[in-house]
DNA sequence: CCAGATAATTGAGCAGTGTTCAATATATTA
DNA sequence: TAATATATTGAACACTGCTCAATTATCTGG
């Protein structure tokens, strides 16, 4: 038996995310397992259901650590001091973090809670501070425009983007023949940005 | 026992994709169950693995089977005698076939096939043949457009109107306050149109 | 330093899953 | 009718998420 002192309930807490981190990234949602978890960071079953209340949960704590990966990555991306192109910057940067950990990406959005349940308001401040990223970007390219307008377009944008990029890791632009997705998407946003402007 | 005689080979398969069907619908695919399915038939699971080869065989069955009602919803809508703007109808019978069916909808990307497979040509062609039915809509709309470039645009904006309606269904709008996720995706379906025109 | 309270850890057990396959029942053919 | 072929079954296997009584470790008050 695992010493009760060999790790505080928040190490183990961020123990269990980690590790399962890592084997979402290997084997993806549908073959994700507790048990193994568990096995790999040296505790029983019992142990993680003693920190986290249900595999949901614990999905839920995985992708809000990859969520907020990605917003580091954006940010990174975006400080760069050769970065002149900041809307390309982050259209380019949507797709690298998702091809670059295909499986965390995906399971992002693969995994829902019971039915009718709301996400918890911290995983909503994650989403909500990429959105916002995004937003501001939005912002400086259309200086006329009101907040809500700006946000509302970000919001659309983010989903044009996103549309593209799950065609591309689902490989449905494989079929249809797509081969430059990235650039398909930038130019969806160039024109509306374009539209926006007036 | 059932009777070998009581149905043919090819009545067992559509009984089980129809089943299938209203089982995926109802609970999701996470839920589904083989033994469900073969239950409310009226036969054993061996019965259902002697017709498909895997679970995944059957859903790709019941997946296809999705995409041709989605087919005919499109195909239904665009032949509707009052119907003027074509794009705009396309755009909303894609929304509107995901929000009547979700979960049926979503399956069909949610389910993957083993890594490295890659979906039949039959599958394929179902894909396909909903892409034709936008490539020409799009195709119609720019006259002097090349075949490969209204099918590239024909491409992209159903990645477009994916996203938002993905972000429709899984929530992600709700999060971020859209409420008019539909106007949104047929803004920037006009909005590509008219930057291709020139 | 020790007894008692508290809390962490365990893993067998439950009900479920996809899948297999020997046994059985039915149909077809000689 | 006998022999062959095929459809159907369901117990069995290895897995899953999850629970909870039992065990063990730690902390606390005297």
């Amino acid at each position: 038996m695992a010493r009760r002192s060999d790790h505080t309930r928040s190490e183990l807490r961020t123990m269990i995310v980690e590790e399962g981190r890592r084997q979402l990234a290997d084997v993806g949602l549908a073959r994700f397992s507790a048990r193994d978890v568990a096995k790999r960071i040296g505790y029983s079953v019992g142990t993680l259901y003693n920190v986290f209340a249900s595999l949901d949960e614990l999905l839920m704590a995985i992708n809000g650590r990859t969520l907020e990966l990605w917003a580091e990555h954006l940010r990174a991306r975006l400080h760069r001091p050769d970065e002149g192109d900041r809307i390309a910057t982050l259209v380019r940067g949507y797709f690298e973090f998702a091809t670059a950990n295909p499986k965390s990406w995906i399971a992002i959005y693969e995994h829902h809670m019971a039915e009718g349940v709301a996400a918890p308001d911290w995983y909503v401040a994650l989403v909500a501070d990429i959105m916002g990223l995004v937003a501001a970007e939005i912002a400086a390219a259309l200086p006329g425009a009101s907040r809500a307008a700006s946000l509302a377009l970000a919001r659309s944008l983010v989903a044009t983007v996103h549309g593209h990029c799950v065609f591309t890791l689902y490989q449905t632009f494989d079929m249809l023949g797509e081969t430059a997705p990235v650039d398909a998407a930038l130019a969806r946003v160039r024109e509306a940005i374009v539209a926006a402007r007036g």
